[in-house]
RNA sequence: GGAGGGGUUCCCGAGCGGUCAAAGGGAUCAGACUGUAAAUCUGACGGCUCAGCCUUCGGAGGUUCGAAUCCUCCCCCCUCCA
């Protein structure tokens, strides 16, 4: 191990327990085996999720090997708990291919030739009940309810079934299975990570040293990043899609970003941040970002092309280049509320109408307010529906 | 097993026989202002063949001219007792 080894594992995490043992296990010479879970049930990765693997990649580039672990078994039982969205049971079929499209968009980030994908199911499915049941009696009711979040419910009159109770045992066993070194997780984990200690401790094995990371807010700089909360930006978002909603943050939350997101140096970041409390445009600081972040996953040629297109459409007001074209079959004239509906511009022909009486509606460029405007076969037009929406829709018989 | 409280539109939360597509807040969307930032102001916020109609208030029945509101049964959640 290298002297400034540990300082780079430090950077941007929020906690290392314990720190000496890491030193200690840095220090045996070997590639240590780092560990990082995810959720079977959500393959679209977004910003928030490569916070965590960012992480991964220095600990390869450092020499050690990644277990990208996919909770398969947790996920193939479902969680059906409380009012949070019920966590419908996956098929084997849904599991592989989510693992399929994990793979796809974590090695953008992670090197494939030291990255082992695992499954929990593959000891889990074997495990007997009684088995089970032994697992359960190393870990009380009193220390569960530590948890945060199982404390709030608790307390607050809030359900929890008792097999919410198994996951985090399922998740410290996993560690066992894997004899993992190290394991990674958002902050909100910690609990579950240090079960994993507990657990291997209970099974013979050294402790893993666990690290969390910070968990990334959201666009609306409020909510952790979720696709569920509609505040995510997903690493398979299109460029220029991208590019929008990383300019739409806030400045508070740009710092943020650059912090857990760039790969930029702290030096770097630094200098930016000086120049914008001298009076800099925070929008340019946000370029940056923006551009190193849809260059990372769609190529510098792309981050490019997303800045000019942003700068061309939304600073001098013109229309994208390349517009979604859309369209509908109709012999007879249709109305333009219809339209909007039919081109999925708007979600229904009630929200349609609402818009083109707010002044929300243009058609090639032009403004409209009449409602009960007709539009005729064989026309083609670009039409726009707030600053976001655009399509060029035409009407074919 | 017993007693009590509760399930309302995306979320929280009022309503407790007509004036309820349902107060208020949040989120969201649109317009204005901008740097597609924040803040602020304005408006919208179930659907449709849209000044009218249709479907919503855990589920199914019932009472009533009329039910989110009353009754019956059922499902689910919480608290206390056992």
């Amino acid at each position: 191990m290298r002297a400034d080894d540990i300082d780079l594992i430090k950077r941007g995490a929020q906690e290392i327990l314990v720190e000496e043992e890491l030193v200690t296990k840095l220090r045996l010479g070997r590639p240590l085996r780092i560990k990082a879970g995810f959720d079977p049930t959500a393959p679209d990765l977004h910003l928030g999720h490569t916070v965590l693997i960012n992480k991964l990649r220095q600990f390869q580039d450092l020499g050690h090997e990644v277990l990208f672990l996919i909770g398969d078994f947790t996920g193939m039982i479902g969680d059906p708990t409380g009012k949070n969205v019920t966590r419908k049971p996956l098929t084997r079929n849904e599991v592989m291919e989510n693992a399929r499209t994990y793979k796809e968009q974590i090695f953008k980030i992670l090197d494939p030739a030291k990255t082992e994908i695992c499954f929990n199911s593959a000891w889990m499915d074997k495990m007997s009940s009684a088995e089970l049941i032994q697992l359960a009696a190393k870990h009380t009711v009193a220390r569960m309810l530590e948890r945060d979040d199982f404390h709030k419910r608790y307390t607050g009159g809030q359900p929890i079934a008792i097999h919410e109770f198994l996951y985090p045992l399922v998740q410290g066993y996993d560690s066992v299975a894997m004899r993992a070194d190290v394991e990674l997780g958002g902050t909100d984990q910690k609990f579950n990570l240090l079960v994993g200690r507990e657990m291997q401790k209970a099974f013979g094995q050294a402790p893993q040293v666990i690290l969390t990371m910070p968990l990334l807010e959201g666009v609306d700089g409020v909510n952790k990043m979720s696709k569920s909360l509609g505040n995510a930006i997903g690493i398979s978002d299109p460029p220029d899609e991208m590019f929008g909603k990383l300019m739409s943050i806030s400045d508070e939350l740009m710092w943020r970003y650059f912090e857990l997101l760039s790969f930029k140096g702290m030096d770097t970041i630094v200098e930016l941040k000086r120049s914008v409390a001298a009076g800099g445009n925070p929008r340019d600081a946000k370029f940056e970002l923006a551009k190193e972040i849809v260059s990372r996953f769609h190529g510098a040629a792309k981050g490019e092309d997303a800045l000019r297109d942003f700068i061309a459409r939304f600073q001098k007001g013109q229309l994208p280049e390349e517009l979604p074209e859309i369209e509908l079959v109709s012999r007879t004239e249709l109305p333009i509320a219809k339209v909007l509906k039919l081109s999925g511009l708007t979600e229904s022909t009630s929200e349609a109408l609402r818009l083109i009486n707010q002044g929300a509606v243009r058609i090639d460029g032009e403004r409209i307010n009449d409602g009960s405007l007709q539009i005729r076969p064989g026309t083609v037009q670009v039409i726009q529906v707030g600053k976001r929406r655009v399509a060029r829709v035409s009407i074919v018989v």
